[in-house]
DNA sequence: CCGAGAGTGTGAAACTGTTCACGGTCACGA
DNA sequence: TCGTGACCGTGAACAGTTTCACACTCTCGG
């Protein structure tokens, strides 16, 4: 796969024409992360967008006595580090490869301008922004008015559809992810996410494993998240 | 004040030259609401874009059991609307006046050519986006690391700095806000606020009244919510 | 091949915040 | 001017989560 492929792989460029491409692709510089590098941290200055080519990464906070906050995982084909770009301020949360990692970077001197040339791509970043409040809006409305129970079960759910591998086709899906990862992702304590799951798997719900969660009934925990939403 | 002069409060289109405002004032509709007025609801369709020209707005969402989360107030100069008409996908939240509010209607189909002709205009819009995120994931840090009443004082300090009134000029800071509104944006029940609160005012950090909130010793608070940020 | 660290499982005790169930008061509109 | 509804105050009982304190089991790197 050379560059330009790669450009055109990420959301915000991909309905760039080749020229333009090539512009921007001389702007461009390649990054490789290995899993648990830190890519950024929250507070410091951040004039770099990221576009990821491959593997992903864990978006975090760490509060007052270590208490961390997951807002998400970001997998190719997504872009990060807009915020601070956009608005100007320190970096808004630490950003950690979760997995050997391929980035585009591109300097906020260089795209700048390239926005300015294409509204069209402006457009389709504030596009991706607005999805990204969406996001945000809907989870803080879920953690206030849904117990535990029913986050845990929706968060695995979305988690399966975005992230989860098959191990046999047709079969049922699993989700990597530590239970600590889980409870930071739903606001609670991995204490609270392990009970909840082997409560599930005593019902047949799904299966447990070391960093893993197969989903073998993902109906009853759509079941489960609907008894709480509206 | 004329029109323009109204298009040039709202941020995004501020930098704009006479030209172009009156282009986009051809687009553009006025629109008057009276308090309690319901702009748009969660899951409307939404193709408009509004400016507030004066006046507050009141962004919130209902959950299961009639539980509210409000996301936050607006104010004169803001934007609102921006995330359905971005994204394509309904409304993300319910939007009511709490005092009478004028502001100027766009459609979509004159918005979008318009960010096209002005990729200034589309990045400052995602600067507006941008720090919409930023707000909505420090919160959610806040409500998953910092204990109530941290979470109270800080709220009500970051509003007396947006929204206080000063009876006396030098004086003391008063935030009109009843105690359960206070409540969803804090994300905790009205009797938790009450509670709170009466404590506080037992302490002389502050006074209550109908509705309002009168802050004697900001400071107070400050140290507060620094007690349980990082 | 073995140690160390990461990840999981579990129960008891403590706490924070909610729910419920009131009574009171103020302000505004009929 | 007299409701009537919105808003505030408060305590007791309760529920859901967190905290704490362990034990156990993998897995990966040296």
């Amino acid at each position: 796969m050379d560059r330009r492929e790669l450009l055109g792989s990420v959301s915000i460029f991909a309905s760039l024409g080749e020229k333009e491409m090539d512009t921007l692709l001389q702007a461009t510089t390649m990054k490789k992360m290995k899993p648990k590098d830190v890519l950024c941290r929250k507070g410091d200055p951040g004039n770099q967008l990221y576009g990821i080519l491959s593997g992903s990464l864990k978006v975090t906070a760490t509060g007052a006595d270590g208490k961390e906050v997951m807002f998400g995982l970001m997998g190719a084909g997504e872009i990060i580090g807009e915020i601070a770009l956009l608005d100007g301020e320190e970096r808004s949360a630490t950003v950690t490869a979760v997995e050997g990692t391929e980035l585009l970077t591109l300097h906020r001197r260089e795209l700048i301008p390239f926005l300015e040339s294409h509204p069209r791509a402006a457009i389709s970043l504030a596009g991706v922004l607005a999805s990204r409040v969406r996001q945000l809006s809907d989870r803080a409305e879920d953690r206030q008015t849904m117990p535990l129970p029913g986050r845990i079960a929706k968060r695995l759910l979305s988690l399966s559809q975005e992230y989860g591998k098959r191990p046999i086709v047709g079969g049922p899906v699993e989700v990597r992810m530590p239970q600590q990862d889980l409870a930071d992702l739903v606001g609670t304590t991995r204490e609270s996410v392990n009970k909840q799951l082997r409560a599930w798997e005593e019902d047949g719900i799904l299966e447990l494993g070391r960093g893993r969660v197969v989903i073998k009934q993902p109906e009853s925990l759509g079941a489960i998240t609907a008894t709480f939403e509206l």
